[in-house]
DNA sequence: ACCTGAACACCGTTCAAGT
DNA sequence: ACCTGAACACCGTTCAAGT
């Protein structure tokens, strides 16, 4: 008997760049990075891998457009009216657990400097110095360093989740590193020893945030002396 | 007549992992990360590519490698002896340099967390911070906030290089960049609206010390008060 | 032990052909 | 205008076969 090839039926619901980008955070949140190919994703929407293509220029679009929509909704969630001190602890704190919830957003952060989510991410941080009396010459480099730190966080924090997705458990797998810096030469590494007993039971995000607090304290050292040391 | 074919000549030097991994550094230096394929790399060596796994396990320990012996030279050269902060000024700005001389390590050390770069670089700025009186308790976070703030920056501007790849020069692009900042919305960015126009024409070296002067003014500020805020 | 290079399994992207 | 899916040009990695 003869079999007839079928062409797959048509969807009746149209394709849209809005789709093809939830589709994708989907798969990236369910499989991570590697999940993510044209392939997956025709297949996810039942349709060929050429349609995604009429909606989105290439992959790093597809990618910068996955990750605008998670930084918006942070950035959009912030409630206003706190004192800036704490607004600012709490968008770097937002951030901090939506890049932890969707590693991939941490891996384009860090290697996509103009996305974007970036102006949203500057305006938080800044409009606060603003209001913290951070002198305007001064506005500039203190907020880059506060995006600085998020964004150097998340980079680490993607390729931890990474090495994680093995189903290594993280005390172990910090352990296991901890071991290695103790077994360094003593002359040459007497502090990476001291603190690598630390390393298996610090907190991330404890630690990121105490980060967050030594840059304000910066930040507020420099009220005092308005001229730069030269 | 008959064409036969000849087989390579087989080189005289043997293959070694600190070959292949030069030979990877020049390809990396020469035409960026997208240049380094096991292919381009056999030709390189005059090899097969499968004779590369034969010393090396796969392309991200290759990688590593080539970071490693980067990264090693920069901590190696630093001199001692000067004053702590001095140091820890003088080992960021050499690391800051080799990436902007190498962008592919700034890649690497933003992605590759656990590399063995890092002991080198942890240990550079915590014996210090120790030398400055920074109270053990917060010498890992401190020093941890310092290494951040050289990764991150390293990814920036690693994915600036890959930009820039294309030919255009860093004024007119930034500037471009600043143009899409000045139309903002003034109702929700009147902060990035008003530090569009030093886009272009600051210093990514300076703003990168600036922000490593603002973390050690807040860890200054940390001995003054050695039980964290709650 | 080390090297060769074809073969395999996968990508992102393009494009003629369909509706 | 939008979609289909085969085809193209590449990858990293493996492996039988050579020396």
């Amino acid at each position: 008997m003869a079999i007839k090839k079928q062409r797959a039926a048509r969807r009746t619901d149209a394709l849209s760049k809005e789709r093809i980008v939830e589709a994708a955070i989907e798969i990236l949140d369910a499989g991570g990075e590697g999940a993510l190919t044209f392939r997956a994703l025709a297949a996810h929407l039942a349709t060929g891998s050429g349609a995604i293509y009429w909606h989105v220029a290439d992959k790093d679009d597809l990618l910068a457009a996955a990750t605008d929509g998670v930084v918006a909704r942070v950035v959009t969630d912030m409630t206003d009216g706190a004192r800036p001190r704490e607004a600012i602890r709490a968008l770097a704190l937002g951030l901090f657990d939506a890049i932890d919830a969707h590693p991939w957003v941490g891996t384009q952060l860090s290697r996509a400097p103009w996305l974007a989510a970036l102006p949203q991410i500057f305006e938080g941080f800044g409009s606060r110095l603003e209001e913290l009396g951070v002198p305007g010459s001064a506005q500039f480099d203190a907020t880059s360093t506060l995006v600085i730190h998020v964004l150097g966080v998340a980079g680490q924090n993607a390729a931890n989740a990474r090495l994680h997705a093995h189903r290594t458990d993280r005390t172990a797998f910090l352990g296991s590193i901890a071991d290695q810096w103790a077994q360094l030469d003593p002359a040459q590494y007497p502090f990476v020893r001291r603190v690598a007993a630390q390393l298996p039971v610090h907190d991330d995000r404890e630690q990121f945030l105490a980060g967050i607090d030594l840059i304000l304290d910066g930040i507020a050292a420099l009220r005092q002396k308005p001229t730069p040391r030269p």
